[in-house]
DNA sequence: TTTATATACGATAAAATTGGTCGTATTTAA
DNA sequence: TTAAATACGACCAATTTTATCGTATATAAA
């Protein structure tokens, strides 16, 4: 339980890779025979962190992905929540459809836990951990 | 990701229960009934916070489970690490066998997130979350 | 202008984890 | 003695995560 996925494990080992060779264009492919990890997830992962502006893609031969100047300050929660959706150690503190009846006594609890990680990752960038 | 397991959520219903009719034993039947959890699965989440004295148990009929002087002041990291194990966003962190050859670039990083969140939960109590 | 290399993206299959059930033993109040 | 409760291990089901596949699009270079 709290455990990142693969995905986000991917997409830091990516993003590092990318800022140890700042401003060079690396593919998908190098990333991930360096690294030994799957190629089409890195490739799908690298595609949103793209989309979110969160690192820069060029297409074509000799293209790949770059750092972008919002790369280093990007906080952690936006870096997760762009690959993995909401951070929520449980779905009803985003979605309602409790199941318990009328008789939730965590809802307190769960939202203070729930609070309490994402101010903790809303205060961490990218550079804070390197 | 980042998900708190069921075991985890039935286990701070229970406990919730327990601490609003303190001093009371109350069963496993009782609370399973009340907020529409399977029994059986709760059975075995206050077996675990039994044996770590977190909670107490009585056995035979009219038994059941009671609050300690412990139960408020349990940290949450305790917590969770007696039902699900050590608080780590990637197994890394506690075990070897690392499988990304000998280029991880990631150990810093995710030691300082982990080292995070074990310090937010290690200053949490049960308590402080109600 | 063609070819090869790269990103983009959706569908689906495989694997792992989590959630839930069942059976049996033990304890103990009534 | 019986019934109600905890204790505990084995096992099956469901969900989530991980990985793969196929196809489209862009573009640098021959």
């Amino acid at each position: 339980m709290l455990k990142i996925t693969r995905k986000v494990e991917y997409a830091l080992i990516a993003v590092r890779h990318l800022e140890k060779t700042s401003g060079k264009l690396v593919s998908v492919n190098e990333i991930s025979k360096l690294y030994g990890i799957p190629r089409e997830l890195l490739a799908k992962t690298m595609q949103k962190l793209a989309s979110a502006n969160i690192v820069k893609s060029v297409k074509g031969p000799r293209g790949g992905y770059k750092t972008t100047n919002k790369t280093a300050n990007t906080k952690l929660n936006d870096f997760f929540e762009i690959l993995e959706g909401p951070t929520a150690i449980m779905d009803c503190y985003f979605e309602s459809g409790c199941d318990h009846l009328t008789n939730c006594n965590i809802r307190t609890p769960i939202n203070k836990i729930n609070n309490s990680i994402r101010n903790l990752f809303d205060n961490l960038t990218l550079a804070d951990i390197s």
